[in-house]
DNA sequence: GTAATGGATATAAATCTCTAAATATATTAT
DNA sequence: ATAATATATTTAGAGATTTATATCCATTAC
């Protein structure tokens, strides 16, 4: 049970372990409000196949809804506390920068 | 540079994307003490092979940092707000607990 | 009907994970 | 000092998972 518990933890992780889907959830967070797939596409500039199937993970995990309105499909953030941990990653890769090791490493890795 | 940033806090989260180490970050918020791999070992019940790649992983990510001390290699959290963005983890799937959907819906997914 | 929007599926390439074997380093015994 | 032991990391490879592209399907609007 605890195990169960902890698989969740990482499966949430995962959900958000990839640049496209940070970069869905900060367009999300821009503006509180709701964001239509048809704007995603144009903002993040990927294709809508590709976009398709990042959303469908984030949602999987409940961590965006959506509404169909027409036809388009409304996205929006369901906590407020993905906004916070958003925002305390910001705040560990600053410090990390303070001390000039993130760029570093994370340049040296590729 | 922006893609840089968003490319980092995706690493960020793909660190954390595994049981293992999640249960690392656990283990080592405990006791906000250090604790060295020998213990890890015992606690998690994993090759010391395998955690030791885990560690690395967190290690690269900053999330973690080591001393060795003898025989020992010491492990202990390098932000506290990692342990922050664990509690609102845990916050947000007690509310989809609330909602009954969350363990349904990863138990449906293995 | 046709066009527009978005979701679902298949597949090939890239990445991640675990096991086992090889290395490295510090301590203890002799 | 040397050898033996204990602790931890690194490397190599097979197998599993993710990702992006392309394609097909469903729904809504006209």
């Amino acid at each position: 049970m605890e195990e169960q518990i902890v698989s969740m933890k990482s499966d949430f992780f995962k959900a958000l372990a990839h640049p496209t889907r940070v970069r869905i959830l900060e367009r999300l967070a821009k503006n509180g409000e709701e964001v239509c797939v048809c704007d995603l596409i144009e903002d993040l500039g990927v294709e809508q196949s590709n976009l398709s199937q990042h959303l469908s993970i984030l949602r999987k995990q409940q961590i965006i809804s959506s509404t169909k309105v027409g036809l388009r499909v409304m996205y929006r953030i369901k906590f407020p506390e993905v906004l916070t941990i958003l925002g305390n990653v910001q705040k560990i890769l600053a410090q990390q920068f303070k001390e000039g090791e993130a760029l570093m490493r994370h340049l040296a890795d590729r």
